[in-house]
DNA sequence: TTGAGATGAAGAA
DNA sequence: TCTTCCTCTCAAG
């Protein structure tokens, strides 16, 4: 499930594990090889996260780089570590666990330069202490781009994937096809300060949570929802189901290339 | 056994 | 706006 809190997770994850020791890094799928060779036996000194970026740092100033993408996964067990299921691109041990990654759209090694121009095409990340939502606002109230689509520009917001862009469009009550331009200030505001709150949850539990107490399955008396990304949502992946507040059905539909899902009757349409 | 689809994003056109 | 890449899971046949 990798939207920006999944990575923040993984980059703490890392920083338990393996922070202040040094590695052993392979590739045992050997698409990685020369870049697990550059990082064996170095020690990690700082996992961070910026947006859905992990970036791994090495005592020899390099950057592990690896963004997840759609499938992307780690998985992460205690020593000795098995034989590699499936392709696995990067292997790192270390201290008494391993971690093991598949399906990266990204993994690479950067040198401080490339870690700069990185963070420098990302905007703000809600789960960053040193996130400027000015930043944001001065993009978004400019554009003529919808709402919608601006959330999961990762140049504009960086961590928001799908479903969060979904959700926190829902709770401040904004149609994701609302032009940028034509959002207000006020509303933006609450956006950002939704996004910090249902993300840092999301870091904590491990999972997107976006309904509030009043609208759970417990409150309303009705079965848990079932869905494979895991968590209890009001619109993500609910076509056609009824609203969880309205009732009204919610509706999909595909904008820049990805399933958006709206509620009609509570994201009224501005225009 | 096969195929579609998925929480992403770069690059071509 | 479309295509491509990366991998795994689950439904359909």
């Amino acid at each position: 499930m990798p939207e920006g809190h999944t990575i923040h997770r993984l980059a703490a994850e890392h920083q338990r594990m393996f922070g202040g020791r040094a590695v052993r890094a392979s590739s045992p799928q050997g698409r990685f090889a020369e870049g697990a060779a550059r990082l064996d036996g170095r020690v990690l000194v700082g996992a961070d996260a910026h947006g859905k970026h992990l970036l791994l740092g090495f005592d020899d100033e390099s950057t592990l780089h690896v963004h997840l993408g759609i499938y992307g996964k780690v998985g992460f067990g205690g020593l000795p570590a098995p034989e590699p299921v499936g392709l696995v691109r990067l292997r790192l041990e270390g201290g008494e666990h391993f971690a093991d990654l598949r399906g990266p759209n990204r993994c690479e090694v950067l040198e401080p330069g490339g870690v700069k121009l990185l963070r420098d095409r990302l905007g703000p990340d809600p789960l960053r202490a040193d996130a400027d939502p000015e930043a944001a606002w001065r993009r978004i109230s400019r554009a003529r781009t919808p709402v919608g689509v601006l959330l999961m520009d990762q140049s504009v917001v960086a961590g928001p994937g799908n479903i969060y862009r979904a959700e926190v469009l829902f709770r401040q009550g904004v149609d994701p096809r609302l032009p940028g331009r034509r959002l207000s200030a006020e509303r933006w505001a609450g956006i950002w300060s939704d996004l910090v709150v249902l993300m840092a949850e999301g870091v904590r539990a491990g999972r997107i949570d976006t309904v509030r107490p009043e609208h759970t399955p417990e409150a309303m008396g009705r079965p848990p929802r079932v869905d494979d990304h895991g968590g209890e949502v009001y619109v993500y992946r609910r076509a056609g189901l009824p609203c969880l507040v309205c009732g009204t059905a919610v509706a999909a539909a595909v904008l820049a290339g990805r399933n958006l899902f709206w509620c009609p009757g509570c994201q009224p349409s501005a225009a």
